[in-house]
DNA sequence: GACCTGCTGCGGTATG
């Protein structure tokens, strides 16, 4: 018997809201017993496309004695299953239907836990880490056996990460406790969103499967923030201060701003400087990013909600989650360095349907406004970036098993047939999958001789964990987010700010004043891991800095800024930002050369530094640090020479105290593909960068243990830890899994060898245009800068060093 | 006194 989606109706007519065609589709595919992913932005609905369904067969079907949840809501985030709570008992309201719901994240009671163990809610909403803590408690699946559904929230964000592989494996589990499972997914438009189904449905996709698009176009008006004079905007910078002035007019007009920086650091800077430049909106502006306390983060989440605040500064920590009230306007420093998230941000304005999303641009150098016109003409084109999928990742695949061991055990057979099943793990072999037995049970080739490594036992062909302490364990290590090193400031009086990392820490002298949490704080002592802080009345201080991710420029951004800089070689530029840098394009032209399309820009400079190289394939830093390090690798095989390599995210720099044979050096191909693999292995320290990798791989796969909550390891620890971790597998057992996992993760994800690969094939077809510049060029400038600025031997301002620079190539203004 | 690189996300107190 089909449910009756007339109640739906009713309920939406009640509200006064007509369903979106997209909105139908679901209910229907939903009810045929369909699974598929459904594509719609934030704000379309898209949480009731397939809530309503659920409930409405929960209301059709109604079990006697549930002994677990019929349907389960993963979200990547816990503040969104608090909105999906809240939609789900509006929805149970409206309809009239005697259901309940439960939230499982970490922030749920033990109490309500217990209860929901009790008395499963019919609908359950927790996330990815949870519903595997779950899977490591006793009679599981007789807990799951009632699901009929699992849908999962914002599934492009999982799937570029390993909590994406972590949903795929919990996926097969449960798509075998209950054959008849329905997985449906929801994702914003990405650049391959078929493979995002595929990923999501696994192997062999399931006949009845559907994707729907709610083709639901949101207008975006880019508005770039642009000085009175083209002068006035540094040739290097990141931070884009100097247009201060023009960002609180803005702010004035609107009853509500979101200034979003790329970094924690700029947040605490611009949130600073703003009340400097306008004290008058003391009280009216706040700020927010990750490292600030999840309690002041929830209290500027309300203030904002209730409109007291008219502006926060805040980092990606706005991206997602908390559904404002309408944001009037957002503001975006610097530059995103990918569409999807500029996207993003510009929805969070204009939420009301068929608003127009609007969004400043405010530039912190120059040459960034080519930026602001690729994402303009990126937006005129669709193109959105793609999520890349995490393949064979045996760290979580490690870490699965253990958990599976720690509650029911498992037998190898039946398993590898599940785990088969998943994208991530389809290719992986017979001798793979006995390795990782062999790794669990014995601690592998390497570690056969410490009992600590032999996690799981096998009873009767189950492989079971059967000591008490390692289940623990365990369970307080699931998941495959590795955090950084960071220590908590409190104030005097005990209350928690936030955090930050222990290098900045050991700089502060007590009496030294920083800017944190929007706060000016002077620095007292140390207490155990704590930095306690007191109040200032100083005006400035120190700002902390976090290493954090480095957001490399997304290829689809490479490709258009390439497109942007074409126009101004033909001078044919037609978006507001490159007609406004026009001078700077011109003097670029005039001292070296503007690159078409076909075109592959190389300068070669002398100064009393020493004799540049620079190489422009606006690839991105990461590619260019891979190809910085292979042509210099490349010359020096055959000259005897050494170089110094910067980069920024346009292109390269190679510095030498010696005359480079640069023209030699392109016509015997060091851009060439050929050997790329084997050149890369000797021009980088490979080594190096995948003992780096490790640390989260031995975390993820439970080698190294983190600590006790509130008894955290120290970081140097567990950084020591996986290290000797990586050196005993290097030289012990070479061909273990999570050593080669390690070594294809800095392939893959930090050289982005496919990338690199495809920027030489490239370069390749273009035609090589040699100038011999006397001065630094507008493209070159930034990327000596950025040498500058990170040559740590130096105690020299950096603002002096620049200014010296100029001074040394004669230049007044840059 | 004046300088700015480096995002986000989860998990819990059943041990030693």
């Amino acid at each position: 018997m089909q449910p009756d989606v007339k109640p739906a109706l009713d309920w939406f007519e009640n509200k006064g809201w007509q369903p979106f065609a997209f909105q139908r589709e679901a209910w229907a595919a939903y009810q045929q017993g369909f699974s598929g992913l459904v594509n719609a932005p934030t704000g379309s609905g898209k949480t009731y496309s397939l809530l309503l369904p659920i409930l409405l067969e929960g209301m059709a079907h109604p079990a006697a004695k549930k002994a677990g949840p019929l349907a389960i809501w993963i979200t990547p985030i816990r503040a969104l299953s608090k909105e999906i709570h809240i939609s789900a008992m509006r929805a149970i309201e409206g309809l009239g239907a005697n259901l309940t719901v439960g939230i499982r994240t970490g922030d749920t009671s033990v109490r309500e836990r217990t209860r929901q163990q009790e008395r499963p809610p019919d609908l359950l909403i927790t996330t990815p880490e949870s519903l595997h803590l779950m899977l490591a408690q006793k009679n599981y699946p007789q807990f799951f056996a009632w699901l009929s559904a699992v849908v999962v929230d914002e599934w492009h964000e999982l799937m570029g990460s390993k909590r994406g592989v972590q949903m795929e494996l919990a996926l097969s589990r449960l798509k075998v406790i209950t054959p008849a499972l329905r997985v449906w997914g929801i994702s914003a438009t990405i650049g391959n969103l078929d493979q995002a189904a595929e990923v999501l449905l696994g192997v062999p996709l399931p006949e009845k499967r559907v994707t729907i698009r709610a083709n639901i176009q949101k207008p975006i008006a880019i508005h770039s923030i642009l000085p009175d004079e083209v002068e006035t905007l540094p040739w290097a910078g990141h931070l884009g201060i100097q247009l201060l002035q023009k960002v609180v007019p803005i702010i004035k007009a609107s009853n509500s701003t979101l200034i979003f920086t790329n970094t924690r650091s700029f947040a605490e800077i611009w949130y600073q400087k703003l009340l400097n430049e306008a004290p008058e909106l003391a009280g009216l502006i706040a700020m927010h990013h990750g490292s600030i306390s999840q309690e002041l983060r929830t209290w500027v989440e309300e203030q904002l909600y209730e409109g007291k605040l008219k502006a926060v500064v805040c980092t990606s920590s706005l991206d997602l989650g908390v559904d404002f009230r309408p944001v009037e306007t957002i503001i975006q420093v610097g530059s995103p360095k990918g569409v999807a998230r500029f996207l993003q941000r510009a929805g969070r304005s204009g939420h009301q349907p068929g608003a127009v999303s609007r969004i400043y641009f405010l530039p912190t150098h120059s040459l960034e406004l080519t930026e602001a016109a690729a994402l303009r003409e990126a937006i005129h084109r669709q193109v959105v970036e793609e999520r890349i999928p995490y393949v064979r990742s045996f760290d979580v695949l490690v870490q699965y098993l253990v958990t599976l061991a720690v509650s029911e055990g498992f037998r190898p057979a039946d398993l590898l047939r599940e785990v088969r099943s998943t994208f991530s793990f389809s290719s992986i072999s017979d001798d793979e999958w006995n390795w990782t037995l062999q790794f669990v049970t014995t601690g592998g080739a390497a570690l056969t001789a410490y009992n600590e490594y032999r996690k799981v036992v096998v009873e009767n062909g189950v492989y079971r964990v059967d000591n008490k302490r390692t289940a623990f364990r365990h369970r307080l290590s699931i998941g495959t987010i590795v955090g950084e090193q960071s220590m908590q400031v409190k104030m005097m009086t005990g209350k928690f700010l936030g955090s930050i990392e222990e290098y900045f820490v050991s700089s502060l002298h007590p009496g030294d004043v920083f800017w944190f949490a929007g706060r000016t704080l002077e620095f007292v002592r140390l207490k155990d891991m704590d930095v306690l802080v007191r109040k200032s009345k100083r005006k400035s201080g120190k700002v902390p800095s976090w290493q954090g991710g480095r957001m490399p420029l997304s290829s689809q951004m490479s490709a258009l800024i390439r497109e942007k800089i074409d126009e101004a070689s033909r001078q044919a530029e037609r978006d507001p930002e490159m007609q406004f840098i026009q001078p700077l394009m011109a003097l670029q032209r005039e001292r070296s050369h503007l690159p078409a399309m076909n075109e592959f820009l190389v300068e070669y400079l002398e100064s009393s530094e020493g004799y540049h190289v620079m190489m422009y394939p606006f690839e991105g830093r990461q590619v260019h640090e891979g190809l910085a390090a292979l042509v210099a690798h490349r010359i020096a095989r055959t000259h005897p020479i050494t170089f110094s390599i910067a980069m920024n995210d346009y292109g390269f720099e190679l510095l030498s105290d010696q005359p480079i044979p640069i023209e030699e050096a392109i016509e015997t191909n060091v851009l060439g593909s050929e050997d790329l693999l084997k050149d890369i292995q000797a021009s980088i320290n490979s080594t190096e960068m995948a003992r780096r990798k490790f640390r989260d791989i031995a975390s993820i796969a439970g080698l190294v243990f983190k600590g006790f909550p509130g008894q955290r390891v120290r970081d140097r620890h567990l950084q020591s830890n996986s290290q000797l971790f990586f050196d005993v597998f290097h030289d012990y057992e070479s061909h273990n899994l999570l050593l080669l996992q390690a070594y294809e993760e800095v392939m893959d994800f930090q050289l982005e060898e496919v990338r690199l690969r495809a920027a030489l094939e490239r370069i390749r077809h273009q035609k090589i245009v040699i100038t011999y510049p006397e001065k630094p060029t507008p493209f070159g400038f930034p990327i000596m800068v950025d040498r500058l600025s990170r040559d740590k031997l130096t105690s020299e301002r950096l603002e002096d060093r620049v200014k010296k620079m100029m001074v040394m190539w004669g230049d007044e203004k840059n």
